[in-house]
DNA sequence: CGACATGTTGAACCTCATCAACCGACGTGG
DNA sequence: CCACGTCGGTTGATGAGGTTCAACATGTCG
């Protein structure tokens, strides 16, 4: 983004935190808010009204959050810990991605982008086994941690944290609680995975997590 | 659309046909077009190595099939019947994409629309029953044909074509043949869908289908 | 300390996948 | 014309993968 661009947005926008559970945009009221990832991890979440729930999409920095034009919004957005992020008025950023097409051309690719996610964690939803599911989740995960960390390099050692709760991982793969603690202490036994703390993850060797995440998790 | 826009879109632009099972957009390479489908069913999916095979995706006229910004294609497109389509050269589209900003922004809503129902068949998949899957998806075909035939009368018999074989259902629900055959064998014993032949289905009252299907097909 | 949230582990159960047989429709070649 | 193979679909029997229910462990906070 231009200077101007950048000036332009900060202008208009102020920052707001969450904790831990916070709902920060409910399926109900129409949305209000463009808001930009500084830290932490938002889930998007459909609910079915006997309390089932599938989260539809993971959300971190610097991920965008909110609704382009201003439909009504079928999702929760979760804090799934605690989250910083800065806020636009609706109408003040859309007036911005009118004056700035290559804003709105951002975000239509960044849209594009979260639909091959969705689809790929259809292919995982419908698919794949327990154990598959969870080793595609931590391959996720460790892949970024890589591009995170260091672009370049291939340490023979990925370290991460997990971001999301056991509770918050079974409605992501579409599992129970149970069953994802069963797989995470099996991938454990076999080596494939090291748990210091239950939220401290490494992977030894990439190679082998891949295979046990059965394909599909094409990079 | 203008009657400029349309002329110049037709310039470009030519009829292609498609059988059952013809492959329409691979995987493996770039995609060179983009098309409107004018009769037919496509169906886009992902595949693992192994065989197993998720429908991310279904296509019904008048939607569109590509790849805005000519980056790869993780999806198969194959046709699910007989198929017709009305084909546009990659480059030739995207010069009129540019020339015609209402252009892009037409493709960017549908974009969002796809997304948005790829995160319901995502909780379809992790989260709902086999009968739920069968019934959500029974429901959605009904809302179509009454979207179809007429947008404002609420006949009390809807009946409509399954666009799918079995094997496909299986494939978009997550399931195996076997099991979407029986659970469509349980809804006929239960009198909420009928059927005169294995692919055209009547469903008397909508809302008890609406019932089976388990929320979440909000509408 | 007790209450609560998070996570792990065990046992029993159930839904759905698997394997297999069967049916009708269709097309093809002898 | 009929035998034959193929394809799409249905139905049954069996079994495995995950859910459910329950108990227990650990850590945190008032």
């Amino acid at each position: 983004m231009t200077d101007e661009q950048l000036s332009r947005l900060s202008e208009i926008s102020h920052r707001k935190k969450y904790s831990v559970g916070q709902v920060i945009m409910s399926d109900q009221e129409p949305v209000t808010f463009f808001a930009n990832i500084i830290s932490g991890t938002i889930k998007l979440t459909k609910t079915i009204a006997d309390g089932r729930q599938q989260i539809v999409g993971l959300l971190f920095p610097p991920d965008f959050l909110g609704r382009a034009f201003s439909r009504n919004n079928p999702y929760f957005a979760e804090a799934a810990s605690d989250v910083e992020v800065c806020m636009f008025p609706n109408e003040a950023f859309e007036r911005l991605i009118d004056v700035y097409p290559d804003l709105k051309h951002r975000l239509f690719e960044r849209t594009l982008d979260e639909l091959d996610a969705a689809r790929e964690w259809m292919l995982l939803l419908g698919r794949k086994t327990a154990e598959e599911k969870v080793a595609s989740f931590l391959l996720l995960l460790a892949r970024r941690s890589l591009v995170v960390a260091c672009p370049n390099e291939k340490p023979s050692l990925t370290r991460f944290e997990l971001p999301l709760r056991r509770a918050d991982m079974a409605d992501y793969l579409g599992l129970t609680i149970e069953t994802v603690s069963r797989q995470l202490t099996r991938l454990k036994a076999a080596g494939i995975v090291g748990m210091s703390d239950t939220r401290t993850l490494e992977v030894p060797d990439i190679a082998a997590l891949v295979d046990v995440a059965g394909q599909g998790m094409a990079l």
